[in-house]
DNA sequence: AGATGCTCTGCGGTTTTCCGCAAGGCTTTG
DNA sequence: CAAAGCCTTGCGGAAAACCGCAGAGCATCT
């Protein structure tokens, strides 16, 4: 089978319009876009509608919404929206993140069939995406396969990233231990508060409380 | 005077290849790129040798080298060199970056003629760009220029760089000390380390350190 | 020259963080 | 059931950060 239409959501136009641009070469009768998530799932159900339908659907997964009040923001609610109305639907992400949970979580939770990040090469490997769903076989480009191998060692749980967002958001850990209680969060103490930011300055190799927080907000991990 | 003959520096093959081809519907003859810097200057150079060089440079401002050592990494170093070997060119800078230091250090430090961010009008702003340029005008895109007339209330002097980026580093007011009288910067006693942090938690509206340099990292400052 | 204002600096006391220690609770193991 | 191991917690002392105060140094103004 090859894909003979095919759907493209990206908001950036210069990215847009050379993605579109590279369909077109590779013989596919028909590529439409959208640069907002709700224009996207629009024409995605209009295609539906007229008995249609888009096969592959490529998508961002950032939007910019500054200029216009969107109900669908994210790749992520987009993607989970068109596979609502049209399950079969394949679907690549096509993004600059290569962060591990972020891949992981969209093959998990959204069944993306193809996750491409945008780089020096992100068009060819669009196109070897597209190859291997063609074959019914799903695709990682190599950045995004790096990262998933990755031994996941700089990586949070739930409590730790709950500590760390607040002592990002100028928590003492009196005041830290105080909100745990009151969400009956465990543990608790301002003891094992102590201890936990310990642990985590020694899996950063950081010095200080500043420091792992710049840490940890540079690898985007809060 | 109509451009004739363009270059494109750009890493990211999708955009580029976006670029280029809006380009060719802007009734320029001759449009050529580079996804590297060094190749970017060599083509440049290789222009200027040929008795037949290009008369407008686009250009983005940070390059992928992750898998190849390169000369050049970034768009401001290509620009200042290709400028010593063709000052008369026009250059538009193209990329994400709408920081008000960033911009404003190019149009002071590197003369570029126009500052265009990439976004969901990106290529639309770089055609007016290159229209004003024809005009002999210089031009930003509107959120260049919002950026741009934005109060710098929150920006930082050389000094409280330097001083959050070593407590981002893991110093401590202490150590700060130590480094800031080892490289004679004044002030630098613990007292005055610790009221000018003082102050910056102010400005930012920060209650401890570790939530000053999540702010000022957050926002790109350090 | 003296008065004024400013920044830089050191001192001392309070608050916060850091870290070792030991008691209590819970589960696992023999 | 007791022994062992692990986690949580509180305590106490050391280190670091915080903050007001006052003196020193320097430039400006009268």
């Amino acid at each position: 089978m090859n894909f003979k239409k095919v759907f493209v959501a990206e908001d950036t136009d210069s990215n847009n319009f050379g993605i579109v641009a590279k369909l077109g070469t590779l013989n596919i009768k028909e590529v439409n876009q959208a640069q907002y998530c709700d224009d996207a799932l629009l024409k995605i159900k209009k295609a539906i509608f007229d008995k249609n339908p888009y096969q592959l659907l490529i998508s961002d997964l950032s939007y910019d919404n500054t200029y216009r009040k969107n109900k669908i923001t994210t790749g992520e609610t987009l993607i989970s929206e068109v596979k609502k109305i049209q399950p079969s639907i394949k679907v690549i992400v096509f993004s600059v993140i290569d962060k591990q949970t972020t891949i992981q979580s969209l093959f998990t939770h959204q069944q993306i069939d193809g996750y491409v990040c945008k780089g020096t090469n992100g068009l060819k490997e669009l196109e070897r995406a597209i190859e291997a769903l063609n074959n019914s076989q799903k695709y990682t480009c190599p950045i995004a396969t790096a990262s998933l191998q990755q031994k996941n060692l700089l990586q949070l749980n739930t409590y730790e990233q709950q500590l760390l967002q607040l002592l990002a958001n100028g928590y003492k850990q009196s005041e830290i231990s105080i909100h745990f209680k009151k969400h009956s969060i465990t543990p608790n103490s301002v003891r094992s508060i102590e201890s936990c930011l310990s642990k985590l300055k020694d899996d950063f190799n950081a010095s200080t409380p500043a420091q792992l927080v710049h840490l940890v907000t540079s690898l985007g991990l809060i």
